[in-house]
DNA sequence: GTTTCTTTTGAAAGCGCTTTCATAATATTA
DNA sequence: TAATATTATGAAAGCGCTTTCAAAAGAAAC
């Protein structure tokens, strides 16, 4: 009586569901062989294969994965670390990350840092202790010390939306200079002489700094000079977009071209001046980054950067996945970036062309 | 010598980063306080614990997320399985959702269906293996086995954006058919008659499904009801939200109030009946669901439906960790929708007023 | 200085699985 | 049929940690 009393209490007190034991009993196989049968099926004869199944099926057993990357070293997770998760920039990215991902076996593991470093380091340590097999990340810009953490565990990793030729890490991004560069010229070739810049946060923010600095590398290419006071600093909102498109016309001399370090700004810049009835691109050039869905629908239809958002979450996930299969894979080659022109974009209002300087 | 080579050999292959064990040793304390000192720090003396956290420091000691899972039945991990990843919608929710588990020292397993319940199955069953704690899903509508596949693991679950007052699931989201019906008294109110709805696919998808039902209800409760032809179901997007307003405009009676049952169909059709000149509110109104941050900037601004992302991703976080900690908790409160009224809807065209049907 | 009551500590037993390694069963060849 | 080469199987040793339990150390009381 007792004995049976006893018995039913750790029946009762045994965590739910059936462990592979209990299957390799039900079949009467050896555990070692139920292993064997989920892990590496032909391994096992076909007869008690069918046996091991029909228990698994019966006794519905789930596997322990926190069991199974103990004893096999693997998790088959991967984390992801991302400044932001509420906007569709970043799970442009994410999305299909997660399905490639999901196709070759593994989980994703995700954090978002809120464009906060000591949050991010926060989050990858926590992802290192969950057991993640490698990581992605944005930008390279942090701290070396988070960099030794992650080698010290050798795990692989990928940095996404910027793209160096070093050999320091993986990245699965682009040029963010050559691509300011590109749209800059592209508006001086335009006859733009007197630029606006509106900008993400610079400060742990490479994007936004090689942004930036692409911008006026190409103004400097022309001999010109990114006037300090046209280059605002904001949090990304269309509200700020909004604001600085405000404070930049009431200026004495107004930029006839502004530069959007990110969409969110365009399009406050856009709905500003359709509210202010400022012609654009008549009185003034919009252009901005990361082409998004909008862009070809608001009016003017926005001249953007296409970021490859899409691609750089599949070759990231591609490349993680190559490298966990103990492939001997190349680093990522450098995404593609393509300027959008639109209607928001024309020739400056008073024509400078070059060689004949705007009248002093 | 062999011995040496042997043992060297042994490190070499050694998985990388120290082990608790290593830790002890190094601070001169057994294995169990070690163990202690990481988690219940003051149930160990000052004077070793300093010992310890010096060799943890000393050693970049990490802890081993599976073994710890595997001896203390805790994972930390949190399961989320999303419609998609890659727009704002469910951003929004996951972003807060996030952020509250972490706080709470929990990590987030997302991945994205797809809108396929097959591919949520398989997602699902993989959060289980991986050892999540609790789940977020989205929706009610899915196969009972699924609901049994997680009972049978004993772990708690919220399902968010619905909300049904029965006790059989936990939900962190609101009242579909209520909010559905509020905007389309609020329609009828202004005078309109004949209803157009473009609604997401409606299979699988049970939002969809509870705004359709909301729309017929509210419409029935005056004696009215929806026209077939008037309902178009489409995937969600802004082109088919264009498509689907042409569509309509072409009808031989157009319906003077479009219903969308997600903000991207409202802001297509917002961008065609602009292209088209077809004056907005005054010819026809536009409503939606999902008031997102483009609604009041669009072009006449948008009247929508707030549905409460943050919320429901920080309510169905705050619940599951009470749940996680043993905490006796009720059942999350339906949380509130709100009409955002802006300048979209308008009287419909010919003033039918209540009383006065249409003349046929 | 004892005795008694707390607080700290360490030894050891798992957690549920994978994976050697040696053995048993089967297939192949002579 | 015997000898040999394969293939399938099970026993057992962990993986790195938490946690019980009993013993040791320290504090308090006499």
């Amino acid at each position: 009586m007792t004995g049976e009393d006893n018995e039913s209490v750790v029946k009762y007190l045994r965590p739910p569901g059936a462990t592979l034991e209990d299957v390799a009993d039900a079949a009467g196989v050896s555990l070692a062989t139920a292993s064997r049968c989920l892990n590496h099926p032909d391994s096992v004869r076909a007869e008690k294969r069918q046996r091991i199944l029909d228990a698994v099926e019966r006794l519905h057993y789930v596997p322990h994965g926190a069991a199974r990357a103990l004893a096999s070293k693997r998790t088959r997770m991967i984390g992801a670390v991302l400044p932001s998760l509420d906007n569709a920039l970043f799970g442009g990215a994410l999305g299909p990350f997660q399905k490639t991902l999901a196709a070759a076996g593994y989980s994703v593991l995700i954090a978002s840092s809120d464009y906060d470093p000591d949050l991010e380091r926060t989050h990858i340590r926590n992802l290192l202790e969950s057991g993640v097999e490698a990581l992605l990340l944005v930008g390279a810009l942090r701290d070396p010390a988070i960099y030794q953490l992650i080698d010290a565990k050798h795990i692989p990793y990928v940095l996404s939306w910027v793209y160096e030729k070093d050999q320091h890490h993986a990245y699965a991004g682009f040029d963010n200079i050559g691509a300011a560069i590109h749209l800059t010229d592209y508006l001086m070739m335009l006859g733009h002489r007197r630029f606006g810049v509106i900008s993400g946060i610079i400060e742990d923010n490479d994007r936004a700094q090689l942004r930036l600095q692409g911008i006026r590398s190409a103004l400097n290419g022309k001999s010109l000079d990114l006037d300090p006071d046209c280059v605002f600093e904001r949090q990304f909102s269309v509200e700020d977009g909004r604001e600085v498109f405000r404070l930049m016309m009431s200026m004495s001399k107004p930029p006839t071209a502004i530069v959007c370090g990110a969409a969110p700004f365009a399009y406050g810049a856009l709905f500003e001046a359709a509210e202010m009835g400022v012609r654009v691109p008549d009185a003034v050039s919009v252009a901005s980054f990361d082409d998004m869905w909008l862009a070809p629908h608001i009016s003017p239809p926005l001249t953007a950067v296409r970021t490859p958002r899409r691609e750089m979450g599949e070759q990231a996930a591609r490349y993680l996945v190559a490298k966990l299969e103990g492939e001997r894979v190349a680093l990522p080659r450098a995404l593609e970036t393509k300027l959008i022109v639109r209607k928001s974009t024309g020739p400056a209002p008073f024509a400078n062309l070059p060689g004949s300087p705007p009248p002093e």
